[in-house]
DNA sequence: TTAATATTATCACCTGGTAATAAATTAATG
DNA sequence: CATTAATTTATTACCAGGTGATAATATTAA
């Protein structure tokens, strides 16, 4: 290979790395950044085969409402008693290269139906004492059920319990407290 | 108000909840979901100060970059022993209308550190023992730390304390195992 | 020096707009 | 009913950020 070739390679490199860590740069711009012509640019991102710019913003706009739906929904409620949610899993949760579901997703979902129980715009969680079953894998529907143990006012201990068809994958204890307040 | 003036009005309500739900749609397209010429269309988004196809796709983009800054970044690891690593708070990690973090968000940075000290691909975390000691605010640099309390051929004991400006906010105790083993 | 390779420039064209203006339509009213 | 005012539509010139093709200009290796 020749060291003509050598210098494009590097700078496809460049411009592969530039357009992964900054996605919404024009043309233009990474002609500035490359010092080189725009037509340059061009014939390289043509030979990459990079889209162009308002394509790209498009996929990462695209990924961003994919993303979204990955929230639990509450589709049945009676405060401070008990409370149902359900969440698809999906490939974005799952740890990278596998199928599996990262906890912190779980988690999250039994954060969020214990926050609409207990009908608390803040909570702080003191206290959770954590179960995982088994793995959940990608393409499940989860259900999580909520119940309220105990109310006082200083706290509400809460226990969630959360089921991929029917079989328990997750339980677990929150003491959980109105926001913001301090302990040591 | 005139009879054609309600009529716009409508029209206005139309256009303003088809955006919301789907934001990528071009003036010719709505021209044709609302029956109207797409000069309309420019009017009423003029009067409703909504902006053109392009810069509501980059918005979705945008927000959807500065969602994953909040991911922790490990800066010290040995493996099976300890680690480090670190988080920075944000507005859209918050309760709505809060300033305060949703524990997940501290929880998945105690996940992540712990995934990558005991060096596995996917971790299934089979109990969970947590302790919040104070609320975290955004725009904070969260610091996790990571030590590995015992190695096992079944399963790991891992501790992590996380840490607001050397003032401890988080810490918890997992007992993880390697990917995929199912227990009743 | 010449042939091959790489870069740059130029041109016509595309989408999805802005901005301004004029024309056509529709409704309300004297 | 004719007229006036409000509303909608059409038209024109312009813009950014491209595509695609072609030609001209470096640059390097043989």
């Amino acid at each position: 290979m020749s060291l003509f070739s050598q210098s494009r390679k590097i700078r496809h490199d460049k411009l592969k790395d530039k357009i992964a860590e900054s996605p919404f740069m024009t043309d233009s711009e990474l002609a500035a950044f490359l010092n080189v012509s725009v037509a340059t640019v061009r014939l390289d991102r043509m030979t990459l085969g990079i889209p162009e710019v308002r394509e790209r913003v498009l996929l990462v706009a695209e990924k961003h409402v994919s993303d979204s739906d990955g929230i639990s929904e509450i589709i049945d409620i009676e405060e401070n008693v008990r409370g149902v949610s359900v969440m698809n899993t999906n490939e974005e949760m799952c740890f990278p290269g596998t199928d599996i579901v990262k906890s912190q997703y779980i988690y999250s979902m039994a954060e969020d139906v214990a926050m609409k129980v207990t009908n608390m715009k803040a909570a702080l969680i003191n206290v959770a004492n954590i179960k995982y079953k088994s793995a959940v894998n990608k393409g499940v529907k989860l259900v999580a059920r909520c119940s309220v143990k105990s109310v006082r006012t200083s706290d509400s201990l809460v226990w969630v319990m959360v089921y991929n068809n029917s079989v328990e994958v997750f339980r677990c204890k929150f003491l959980m407290q109105e926001k913001g307040c301090d302990r040591s």
